[in-house]
DNA sequence: TAACTCAACATTTTT
DNA sequence: TGTTGAGTTA
């Protein structure tokens, strides 16, 4: 995430580098033929066998054991081009699934590169979410959504799950919000509707009323025309289940499906992919016959790029193809010549095409299981996917031989994996060992550090080639602390996101509510911001009203301003608010999006709320929103923008600064720099001991995975610290070495001599830190300093946005957010006023709570005009009254 | 409704 | 320790 506003990125994926097309039949393009025709085609050559065969399996399950830094990303994307450009399947074909956005990106970039054009065909590369959300968008109503869902980011989700366990008139407080809506992910992540949890789950919240308030909560989001996130995956999976003839039509589309990082798909992921990979026959994979069918057309724009005609298929495939696959070949279509036009799919009909799956993945790199990603998945694969073929990638290409060594001695402690060994043939006498260095404690660790990295920077060592890993986030504090006076740039990567600020929440419900006049969370949460005068009261009687008639609160709002039920103070300002909703409406389609967006703002008082803001954040935040309305210029729609932001709330990073990188281990995951310092290795923080309490073993082992993580980022220098003093919550603790020093191999690694002394610190402090002692660590695993007592570092509080460069100190205000607003939306719910009236008639005698009693004097659908004993006339919604 | 006090709590995080 | 959220007070 990035620093400084001036690098705020811009959200969308670029579009990929566009290079002109060689004309398909000019001279270039022959001899470009005739020389691919000759040798294998470019993008093959340079691959090492195992990758090669990886690339070239193209029929059948694979599964691609990669260990860190063989080259993954490469096989994924060559297998894609490789695909392409042999005229297998069009772009439309090749569902290409990947965890992060930022993964999309660059498979999206390279994939352009390989083959030579925009890859503006391959409509299902993308996260799984963003796949879902088009599978959705597409078949939304078999799920009882309408297509203009709106996606809840957690938040939203906190808050609406809030409300019901008000609703249920529960205590919230006894019953956070925040931990059923983590209960809630949990079960999602299994692929666990509410009729299916556990009954011990559902018993152990809300006093046994677990299962209840599930299901509520989906029936809300129904109401709601709202997903999160796990929906995303979970209504699709319902829908092909549901409906086989849309599932059939996509396992007509998809030739191929590749699927990046396997180890840490969920099991409702894991569905997911199976739902689509498997054919209803259930005859072994091998056993199917691949016979390409025309593609359907219309689903990509393909350009014509390469003049190598895909029907030749380059000769080396035909090596490793069966006979079936050759004769595939013959009628494969062409896609890179096509011109394809657009047209609905006409029936793939009876003969049905492979699918081929493609998994590429790490078991030692798992390091998700606490969010749900299921190793067992990946080792798994050959069960269930019979005849799979699997390909280990060893040959490290990144990292020194003894940063591999020792990430390999360390892994091998690790039971139950695939087992892989990665080697390097670049083997050179001067590389350093893995060092292991000690301090008094960790103020002199982020000195030390510093020093080191300074002595780098001295060397001509660029800064970005240098990063800092720790296990948990509190611990950058210090660095970020000692860069600060040293002057030298750093940048913090994760954190806190531009799009959770509260200024931006607030901006985006505007929008939001805008294009999708049912939010009602949206309308909630700006209702009464900035200040109109609606409060609670107000709220909770539209909300009421809005429940008892089934219909969200704008609408809710619209009919109850016709009526004398708000006090007139209310009532106008409410008017106010609905017009402005039904003007911006209006203009929706009308002004281009960021004018309205601006126009929005403005014209709510949104705007002028902050300016007329003294406190120290607002000029940050006023910049914050400037900068949100910059960033939608990238989009076509608001639409466009709304979607993108639901999905991709993370941004991109300033690349041009040189800075040094400070970020935990799991989010170093798939990165790499020359240098990498691994401060804390302590027993209690890492492993963490509430891996340990809470994962046994297997936290253990996710732990040591997440320390192999951390050694396989280094390319060639890698310097692990441990101290023997950490401050935890303000009190000063001693720490034992982390047992994973001790797995360390002795002749990859290198302890530091004393080769710290800062001002009386450092000296020896750490006595011999048990490092060499006979056993140093043998009681190590009850550290009870550990629990419970990790510092808090809460995430609002680290300013991501703003960088506090070194030298030229530039923080920039980017909201250091004091203390958030309060949300009022929180409380509205409460007790539902409504019993359901029947018809009323005119002379009824009525009961109001605000009026008292009175007469029904005339009716207009749901409104009542109601002469009331003491109140006189008053117009009134039915709902608000009951018969006496 | 803003400003205050007090108590609870404190891995890892994508989408 | 330092942050957050809730409840209280002016």
């Amino acid at each position: 995430m990035s620093k400084g506003f001036d690098d705020i990125p811009f959200f969308d994926e670029e579009p990929a580098p566009r290079k002109p097309a060689p004309a398909a039949n000019g001279i270039a393009a022959r001899a470009m033929a005739a020389r691919d025709n000759a040798k294998r085609p470019d993008y093959l050559s340079g691959l090492n066998p195992e990758q090669t065969e990886a690339v070239e399996t193209l029929e059948g399950p694979v599964l691609v054991l990669a260990g860190a830094g063989t080259g993954k990303t490469r096989v994924l994307t060559t297998r894609i081009a490789h695909i392409l450009s042999t005229g297998r399947a069009f772009p439309s074909q090749i569902l290409a699934v990947t965890f992060t956005n930022k993964a999309a990106r660059e498979m999206k970039e390279r994939i352009g590169v390989l083959v030579g054009h925009a890859v503006e065909g391959m409509p299902w590369l993308g996260t799984f979410h963003s796949i879902g959300v088009k599978l959705l968008r597409r078949h939304a109503e078999l799920v009882g959504l309408r297509s203009d869902f709106t996606i809840l980011d957690t938040d939203d989700v906190v808050r609406l799950i809030k409300q019901l366990i008000q609703a249920e008139g529960l205590d919230d407080k006894r019953w956070p919000a925040k931990q059923f809506a983590g209960m809630i992910d949990t079960w999602k992540n299994k692929g666990l509707d509410p009729s299916q949890i556990p009954e011990g789950d559902a018993r152990a919240f809300a006093n046994g009323k677990g299962r209840e308030l599930y299901a509520a909560y989906q029936n809300r989001l129904l109401t709601l025309n709202a997903c999160d996130f796990g929906d995303l995956l979970l209504h699709p999976i319902r829908m092909f289940r549901a409906n086989p003839d849309v599932l059939r039509e996509y396992h007509d589309k998809f030739r191929y499906i590749l699927v990046d990082e396997y180890q840490d798909t969920n099991t409702a992921q894991y569905m997911w992919l199976r739902l689509l990979a498997q054919r209803p026959q259930g005859k072994s994979w091998s056993q199917r016959n691949p016979s390409p069918t025309p593609p359907h057309k219309g689903e990509g724009q393909v350009r014509a790029a390469d003049s190598r005609s895909p029907s030749q298929s380059s000769e080396e495939q035909a090596s490793n193809l069966d006979d079936r696959n050759a004769a595939a070949r013959q009628d494969s279509p062409s896609p890179l010549w096509g011109g394809v036009g657009e047209g609905k799919s006409q029936g793939a009909g009876d003969r049905k095409p492979t699918v081929n799956i493609c998994c590429v993945g790490d078991d030692d790199q798992s390091i998700y299981g606490w969010r749900g990603a299921e190793v067992d998945n990946i080792l798994r694969f050959e069960k269930d996917f019979p005849g799979a073929k699997v390909i280990k990638l060893e040959r490290n290409y990144r990292s020194t031989e003894h940063i591999l060594g020792a990430a390999a001695h360390l892994i091998a402690h690790n039971e139950g994996r695939l087992g892989k060994t990665l080697f390097t043939e670049r083997t050179n006498p001067d590389d350093e060992k893995v060092h292991v260095h000690a301090a008094w404690d960790s103020e002199e660790e982020a000195r030390a550090i510093g020093e080191e990295i300074e002595q780098l920077q001295r060397q001509k060592h660029n800064l970005n080639d240098i990063a800092i890993l720790v296990r948990a986030s509190f611990q950058m504090r210090e660095f970020e602390d000692r860069f600060v006076t040293l002057g030298l740039n750093y940048r913090v990567i994760g954190g806190p996101r531009f799009y959770e600020r509260l200024e931006i929440r607030d901006a985006m419900a505007y929008f939001r509510l805008v294009c999708q006049p049912a939010d009602d969370l949206a309308f909630e949460r700006i209702v009464n911001t900035p200040k109109r005068g609606l409060g609670d009261t107000t709220v909770r009687t539209l909300h009421d009203y809005a429940r008892a008639r089934d219909i969200p609160m704008l609408a809710a709002a619209t009919e109850i301003i016709e009526t004398d039920e708000l006090k007139p103070k209310a009532r106008k300002a409410l008017f106010d608010v609905v017009t402005d909703f039904r003007r911006w409406q209006t203009l929706l389609e009308t002004t281009p999006h960021t004018e309205l967006a601006e126009q929005i703002l403005d014209e709510s008082g949104y705007t002028a709320m902050w300016q007329a803001d003294k406190s120290a954040e607002a000029p940050g935040r006023l910049e914050n929103l400037k900068e949100l309305i910059r960033s939608m210029e990238a989009f076509e729609s608001m639409r466009g923008f709304l979607e993108h932001v639901a999905l991709v709330m993370d941004a991109e990073q300033n690349e041009d600064m040189d800075a040094v990188s400070i970020m935990t281990l799991h989010s170093a995951k798939g990165l790499e720099f020359d240098t990498v310092f691994l401060p804390g290795w302590e027993e209690g923080l890492f492993p963490h001991q509430r891996a340990l309490d809470e994962g046994g073993r297997a936290g253990l082992e996710e732990e040591r995975r997440l320390a192999y993580v951390g050694i396989t980022r280094a390319k060639r220098r890698c310097h692990i610290w441990f101290v023997s003093n950490r401050r935890i919550h303000g009190l000063w603790q001693s720490t034992m070495p982390s047992r994973f020093l001790d797995e360390l191999p002795i002749d990859h690694v290198e302890v530091a001599e004393q080769d710290v002394s800062y001002g009386g610190y450092g000296r020896g402090g750490y006595g011999q830190s048990g490092f060499d002692k006979a056993d140093p660590f043998e009681n190590s695993y009850q550290t009870p300093g550990w629990k419970r007592a990790q510092q808090h570092r809460s995430e609002a509080t680290r300013d991501n946005w703003g960088t506090r460069s070194g030298h030229a100190v530039e923080r920039i205000g980017y909201g250091e957010s004091g203390p958030r607003t309060r949300m009022i939306e929180g409380e509205l719910v409460a007790k539902s006023t409504t019993s359901e009236p029947s018809r009323f008639n005119i002379g009824d005698r009525v009961f109001h709570l605000k009026f008292g009693n009175g007469n029904i004097a005339a009716i207009e659908g749901n409104k009542l005009t109601i002469n009331f004993d003491r109140a006189g006339q008053k117009r009134v919604l039915e709902g608000f009254v009951e018969r006496v």
